[in-house]
RNA sequence: GGAGGAUUAGCUCAGUAGGCUAGAGUGCUUGCUUGACGUGCAAGAGGUCACUGGUUCGAGCCCAGUAUUCUCCACCA
């Protein structure tokens, strides 16, 4: 007796217990094989922060299919683990903690505040590494890796210092987005930019030695204690007896230039700008322009300083209104306006950005994107979908210099160094003992760390351990694909091109396949403020990771964003109830394993028709996988096991199981076990858990379907003649089925069926198949002949090509219900037919088209001919 | 302002190389205790493939334009 399974799949008594067993026997570990091509995927490493949403496992589920189907096709494959240590990221939410214990970072200091750090990560930084685990990802957990290793922390330096023996990092003032909130500067990409209701203020200034004023208007008159100059346009005819004259700088008193330049656009407020170079970017051009000086108006913190005179120590938005109020004493403000502009926020704690004037280290970028713009354009990176390269590229061909340095405390500290007497510069690895220039021994390092993307750059290969020329290193690198979401094409896919082009002189991986956002059921981003994001586990926990993953790689094109719906879930989980039960049944009827010595020879049409069509699956999805179509792949998977095992292969089989005598018994069993276990393995990747449990259930040759090995197609079960044969008979029953419900005849009334067919074949095809064609159309008995001799005509009948099938029921049948019906599918037919025939007369398609198409045309056009003289006959017998 | 999507059944989406009589899931209607499964079985209704042109023997698919819509980038003080 074979084995038994629950009559419902239960996922939570299956995942956990697999899991384990797949770690046990170190299936997710890569080894260094030789003798074997190597497969690699570097995770993107979530934020020790993190937990997981809908995004990781996205992610995780398509790396985690590449990686299983590759395993099975015979690679070594290493899916490389770990985790991001997420500078500012990490930092705010310390801080907030710390908060909460009426602690800042001041009273820790920054040792006391890093010893805190490493306990959060100790704490919180394992969290999302158990909850992939849920997801079944098979990562090699033995190689985790953390962006703050010794290791890795190795590769950041060694970078940093080539970079700058290079002469690509550099320090320098500039403007920079600087966050008042967390004190640090952020990147442009850090910025978000949200549209907001403010003002417009437009004030006078007046014009020195005359009574005459000039009105400019701004969003911030705040920045005005900082302005340098006033601007008009060139050309403007309004302002041109103003240029090279001066403007008295109300409240602060101080005599300005009025400039010109091509910034300022004429149409937009007054045509005239007030410019503030330390505190706007567009100002600061225009400044290094016309050689403004910068008067930096603001402390760290957002509060107005010494410069501001009056107003020192007023918070900026303080000093915004008391300016407003003064200025409208002094009756220097004409009017104020309602604009609605666009503000920069800091996308971690939604401060508003103000642009600062501030000594930064940069990466230079002009050299180093080169190369990797190159890739894309040669061809040698490739994007799935090729849309988002046009993105990448876009992105790299206007890029800007990389401000990588971070006032924070949490991440890589700057390997720069400043002699304290002398002011001298040293870049190294280790601290210096002592100034090389003056021999001072009052060294300071440099207080900043570094952007935590600088780190994630080189993950591909820092986790390998290079700089080290390790083994893995050598055999694992480059990876294959990398697999993450279009919102961090920019933050990571580009810089890690151009790093390790720069470093290892190779592309870090030849294929980048995006996928987009799962947002929720209205088409929204899942997000924290709206409280709409759905839990993975609490998916998991409800239907199962293999229900979760297959919702994610189906029903959507690759690339695209998704909307998530319980209900896809729940089909999902149905479908794996369904391979369940398939199983189940399966395993109910393998008594023994006499099965095991059938041969080809013994398999009947219907067993010869399903291995025909596992066959041609197998080489599509295979096909389709190769080209990263997996959702394609995946509804192939669930068509065929739900439709054509399930609904059509089972059922056609019960008779011969049920029936002892039946000397093709053995052969259905066999076909059934052979062809499940067949496509579980296709499946395996998609669905790891509950192909695992039914594999291991099914078969005790093989001790995992993990490290099974991937089907491929096989001449012997290519049998293209059954398959048509089957079709026949499924086109029949389907027919007798239709007909049955149109008349509302229940399945528990069987019918005699009579198949008359002028053709020996076709009626061949119905005898060897009459066991399971009187089941699946529901007949008491079935005759089959070659004429209509014997039937009454006031049998219900159904045309397929070549044969025509009668049904007298008992009760009397409506002739004219019956004549209708016929009717109406001559119509079709000659509708069918007109429209193959006006294809066929058009001597361009006929000359110009494929040989296979017109043929197929042609087929078609003399099937219906035929079916058009059977329902014609048929016709002309009940009217007669 | 620049770029990239999307527009196909009531809803959510597929449609791989132009050959299609346009599919799936879900929802809807009808019937069914058929010895794996009601998380099931069977049957059915439901579409001017946004619009206008063009290329082609042939267009849901390619090209041009229009409309609606989403996203990203840039951004005007």
């Amino acid at each position: 007796m074979g084995k038994m399974l629950d009559k419902t799949y239960d996922p939570t008594k299956v995942e956990d217990r697999i899991y384990q067993k797949w770690l046990d026997n170190k299936y997710f570990h890569a080894e260094v094989d030789k003798t074997k091509k190597p497969y690699t995927i570097v995770i993107p490493p979530p934020n020790i922060t993190g937990k997981l949403h809908m995004g990781h496992a996205f992610d995780n589920t398509l790396q985690d299919i590449l990686i299983r189907w590759k395993k099975m096709q015979g690679y070594s494959t290493l899916w490389q683990p770990g985790t991001d240590h997420a500078s500012i990221a990490t930092e705010v939410k310390i801080i907030k903690q710390m908060a909460d214990e009426g602690l800042t970072k001041k009273d820790l200091g920054r040792e006391g505040f890093l010893k805190r750090a490493w306990e959060w990560k100790e704490e919180y930084g394992g969290r999302i590494i158990k909850q992939l685990k849920k997801m079944g990802s098979s990562c090699d957990w033995e190689r985790e890796r953390f962006t703050m290793d010794e290791g890795l922390s190795d590769a950041v330096l060694d970078v940093f210092i080539k970079y700058y023996e290079k002469g690509y990092i550099y320090k320098g003032a500039k403007i920079i987005n600087w966050c008042p909130e967390c004190q640090t500067t952020i990147s442009e990409a850090e910025v978000d930019h949200e549209e907001k209701q403010g003002h417009f203020w437009h004030i006078k200034y007046p014009i020195a030695g005359t009574d005459d004023f000039i009105e400019i208007a701004t969003t911030r008159p705040e920045t005005m204690l900082g302005d340098t100059a006033v601007a008009v346009h060139p050309e403007d005819e309004r302002y041109q007896h103003l240029i090279g004259k001066t403007v008295l700088l109300p409240l602060v008193n101080k005599e300005i230039p009025v400039i010109a330049d091509e910034y300022v656009d004429r149409t937009f407020g007054t045509g005239v700008v007030k410019i503030t170079p330390a505190h706007d970017p567009n100002d600061f051009e225009v400044g290094l322009r016309h050689n403004l000086s910068q008067i930096n108006i603001m402390n760290d913190n957002g509060t107005i300083n010494s410069q501001g005179g009056p107003y020192e120590g007023l918070d900026r938005y303080e000093a915004r209104k008391q300016i407003v109020k003064d200025l409208k004493e002094q009756d220097l403000l004409v009017k104020i306006e309602e604009h609605t502009h666009n503000v920069g926020t800091h996308d971690r704690c939604h401060a508003v950005i103000e642009p600062m004037i501030k000594m930064q280290w940069f990466v230079k970028m002009s050299e180093l994107v080169k190369p990797a713009i190159e890739a894309l354009k040669s061809g040698e990176l490739k994007f799935v979908p090729e849309r988002y390269g046009k993105i990448y590229l876009n992105w790299l061909e206007n890029i800007q210099d990389w401000c990588i340095s971070r006032q924070l405390w949490w991440g890589h500290r700057i390997p720069a160094y400043y002699c304290e007497e002398c002011g001298e510069l040293i870049v190294q690895k280790e601290a210096p003992t002592e100034c090389p220039k003056c021999g001072s021994h009052k060294i300071k390092q440099d207080e900043d760390t570094l952007d935590t993307w600088f780190s994630s750059a080189l993950w591909p290969f820092s986790t390998l351990g290079w700089p080290k020329k390790t083994p893995e290193f050598d055999y694992f690198y480059p990876t294959a694909t990398l697999v993450t979401g279009y919102d961090i094409i920019f933050f990571w896919v580009a810089r890690m091109v151009f790093s390790a082009i720069e470093f290892t002189g190779e592309l870090p991986f030849k294929t980048v396949l995006m996928h987009g956002l799962i947002r929720d059921s209205e088409g929204r981003k899942m997000s924290k403020s709206l409280g709409n994001g759905i839990d993975p586990l609490e998916v998991i926990d409800k239907y199962g990771a293999d229900a979760l993953r297959f919702t994610i790689v189906t029903g959507n094109a690759m690339g695209n964003d998704m909307r998530f719906y319980w209900e896809k879930v729940e089909a999902n989980r149905n479908f794996a109830n369904k391979i369940w039960n398939a199983s189940r049944f399966i395993l109910m009827n393998l008594e023994d394993t006499s099965h095991s010595n059938v041969k080809l020879e013994d398999l009947t049409p219907a067993d010869q028709w399903i291995l025909s069509k596992v066959n041609t699956l197998t080489q599509e999805v295979t096909e389709n996988m190769d080209k990263y179509e997996l959702g394609i792949a995946a509804s192939k998977l669930y068509e065929f096991l739900w439709e054509e095992f399930c609904d059509w292969y089972i059922e056609m089989v019960k008779p011969r199981l049920y029936n002892e005598s039946d000397e093709t018994k053995q052969a259905a069993l066999w076909t059934l076990k052979t062809v499940l276990i067949h496509v579980l393995k296709l499946l395996h990747p998609y669905m790891p858990f509950i192909t695992e449990e039914i594999f291991t259930t099914l078969q005790e040759e093989e001790p995992s379907i993990m490290i099974s090995s991937w089907p491929e197609y096989q001449e012997i079960w290519n049998f293209k003649e059954e398959e048509k044969d089957i079709e026949v008979l499924k086109q029949a029953v389907r027919n007798i089925r239709t007909i049955r419900s149109n008349m509302s005849v229940p399945p528990s009334k069987k019918a005699q069926i009579y198949v008359v067919s002028e053709k020996e074949e076709i009626r061949e095809i119905f005898r060897k198949a009459k066991a399971f064609f009187a089941t699946l159309a529901y007949g008491s008995t079935i005759t089959i002949q070659s004429n209509k001799d014997g039937i009454l005509d006031d049998a219900v009948s159904t045309i397929i090509p070549e044969a025509t099938i009668y049904m007298p029921f008992t009760e009397l049948v409506d002739i004219e219900k019956e004549k209708n019906r016929l009717e109406k599918e001559k119509e079709k037919l000659q509708s069918e037919i007109d429209r193959v025939n006006h294809k066929l007369s058009n001597a361009g398609f006929v000359n110009k088209a494929p040989q296979k198409v017109v043929d197929g045309e042609k087929a078609k056009l003399e099937k219906y001919e035929q079916m058009m003289v059977q329902v014609e006959e048929r016709l002309k017998s009940i009217t007669k």
